[in-house]
DNA sequence: CTGTTGGGTAATGTATACATTGGCTGTCCC
DNA sequence: GGGACAGCCAATGTATACATTACCCAACAG
């Protein structure tokens, strides 16, 4: 994929952390995950120095790299920045005005929302939920804001899939997201940061009373 | 300071960096720094790395590594997203409701904030004023939050030193924290988050003009 | 004179060697 | 039986060596 080791590891190990191939709660060693990933220390070590400064890993010296749980806690911390600079990417965008490209996108994005949920596949539309969230933020303009609340949203995802066949209201989210396309569209900035802002709260409350209910805490 | 090389290389170029001991339109070499530190490649990499991580460098391979120049985009790009979370932090911290440490913290930051500038000690003053930001953040309790504003404010160090001394309404400045102390104390979240967005949107928009008045860009 | 191509060179990416240091285990003492 | 301590060992932090590769410059063709 990316041409040198030291990328190519951190795309990889970033993936396996996210799909949860490598696990919390045990030390990866530097040796071992080198190996394993037939390169040298010195790139891992690159590697997992950039998974550390994006959260995804604690490096303890000489007890090997932990992967971080996200805890209720940390799902709050998250949900709440997200709570802040989606809204203000919605505003922006509809006080652009929003460019066609970006509404047929967002558009393009809940419409495969729809398609998967009425074929039931959960995994589908929770993609197509996170392509929706990741375009709304990435036409606003900001590439700071763009970089925080997607390397956010990576830090949830084992967390939104294991919560994934739990959740109710999906249906709602998805109206919630054509509600705010037509805000964007009608240029009312105000009124598209309130609805995505209120999109949020929901789906945070939900998230935590769910994990709380399944009585996880740092998956 | 940090007993790792890397950790103390990390430290010393960012200060460095901050400083505008190293400057940007030139590239820098991994060999030179680290002959420069007296430290080796490996550790210089790492601590490179990590200030690419953090925005304060780009790395191109080959061509050295170079400083990031602080363009307007980026320092709007940069206010917009305190805009958004400071205020959450002033909400929240209003609303925890604060505690004696956090509301004596502020106000000593402000008593230092004008007492310096009843010295014309604009550079005190500046100090002063980013502790009282560091410190509204720090109490507010989002770990992530904080992180995130602390490194958008060393970015933009650079070009608010440039502006100081042609900053006006400083005491107004000083006003708004203290109001902002009265309504966090007072328990008024949605209050402290409005005066806490008017003092950031005042402050952006200060900062775009003197930039531009000073035919800066890319700082 | 301008554009292109090829070689030299130097900076990087990566592997590896080595010293250091902190964790762990087993023993001894209380 | 529990806790302190010392020694061992392994994992890391760091330096360094080396192959690769892309940049720069010069020479050449058009």
């Amino acid at each position: 994929m990316a041409d040198t080791r030291t990328q190519w590891a951190f795309s990889k190990l970033r993936h396996m952390i996210m799909e949860n191939e490598l696990q919390h709660g045990q030390p990866y060693l530097e040796q071992t995950l080198a190996t394993r990933l037939g390169i040298s220390r010195t790139p891992l070590r690159e590697a997992a120095l950039r998974l550390q400064e994006e959260g995804f890993v604690d490096i303890r010296p000489r007890l090997g790299i932990h992967i971080r749980p996200i805890s209720c806690a940390d799902m709050s911390e998250i949900y709440d920045i997200l709570t802040e600079l989606e809204p203000y990417a919605a505003r922006r965008l509809a006080e652009m005005p929003a460019p066609a490209a970006a509404l047929d996108a967002l558009t393009a994005h809940v419409a495969a929302m729809e398609a998967a949920l009425s074929a039931d596949d959960l995994r589908g539309w929770a993609e197509a939920d996170r392509a929706f969230h990741q375009a709304l933020i990435e036409h606003a303009g900001n590439r700071r804001a763009e970089r925080i609340v997607s390397t956010l949203f990576d830090q949830v995802h084992r967390a939104r899939i294991l919560t994934l066949n739990r959740r109710s209201g999906l249906d709602r989210s998805n109206d919630d997201h054509r509600r705010l396309i037509a805000l964007i569209r009608a240029g009312d900035g105000a009124g598209a940061a309130d609805v995505h802002r209120t999109h949020r709260e929901t789906a945070r409350r939900e998230m935590l009373v769910l994990l709380s209910e399944m009585g996880v805490d740092g998956v």
